[in-house]
DNA sequence: GTCCAGGGCCTAC
DNA sequence: GTAGGCCATGGA
């Protein structure tokens, strides 16, 4: 297991090699909220083809959204995939925030604990939903865990495949400072090498981690 | 044609 | 508590 100043080593090289990314902030909290949702199991571009449908159509917000049928969201999201199951999802999910808080701003207001807990207790909002909502719409200091950031720790240091989501969510946060900039952008740093790597065959030629990878020389962080 | 992407839920053991 | 099935489009 990687200890705390191997983790700020890795964002240290992956930082030197992309720069500061400013990843995801959106335009609005409200469309941070509704790309999470969306991205689930589905690449960014065609997440973006439904955020721009949505927004044509007037509907790229939590408030106009729980208006919304589900069919009319259907229809609109359907280049981002599993299209039925996310409208019905993202048109509860907006409906259960607007009667309970009226709006995202008086839910963010909730401390992290109970924000993320409030979150997982939605509908299609599960760890890593709830974690990239409270760190990139809500902007608290809450690590994201997702398929990258496992294969990635597996491919440098080891750390098992098998690890829980809060599991790796803890490594990662009992080691770094809690610093909302620092959890974004290492996050989205770890995408982006991750990006990289299924671009580039082979790969690791200029892995940003090629000093500290132990598969660098011989397989590809994917 | 085949594989899989910035998951999550439900069901069975 | 966990493995397996299901949801679905678009790009490589």
């Amino acid at each position: 297991m990687p200890e705390g100043r191997q983790l700020l080593e890795m964002y240290r090289l992956l930082r030197a090699r992309f720069g500061f990314l400013d990843w995801w902030p959106g335009d609005t909290a409200d469309e941070v909220f509704i790309g999470a949702i969306l991205t689930q199991q589905t690449t960014w571009k065609n997440v973006e083809k439904a955020i721009a449908n949505l927004k044509g159509a007037g509907l790229l917000g939590v408030a106009s959204l729980s208006r919304a049928k589900t069919e009319t969201i259907a229809e609109l999201i359907r280049p981002s995939g599993y299209y039925r199951q996310k409208a019905l999802r993202l048109r509860e999910a907006c409906s259960w925030v607007i009667e309970n808080y009226g709006s995202l701003e008086s839910l963010f207001a909730l401390d992290l604990k109970p924000l993320r807990e409030v979150l997982l207790g939605i509908n299609g909002i599960g760890p890593e939903t709830a974690d990239s909502i409270i760190l990139y719409a809500a902007e608290k200091p809450s690590f994201v865990i997702d398929a990258y950031t496992k294969r990635i720790t597996n491919r440098v240091y080891g750390v098992p495949m098998g690890i829980s989501y809060d599991g790796l969510k803890q490594l990662f946060e009992s080691n770094l400072p809690r610093k909302t900039e620092l959890f974004n952008d290492y996050h989205a740093q770890m995408v982006e090498l991750a990006k990289m790597h299924c671009k580039s065959k082979p790969a690791c030629g200029g892995c940003p981690l090629s000093k500290i990878c132990l598969y660098a020389a011989k397989a590809k962080i994917q």
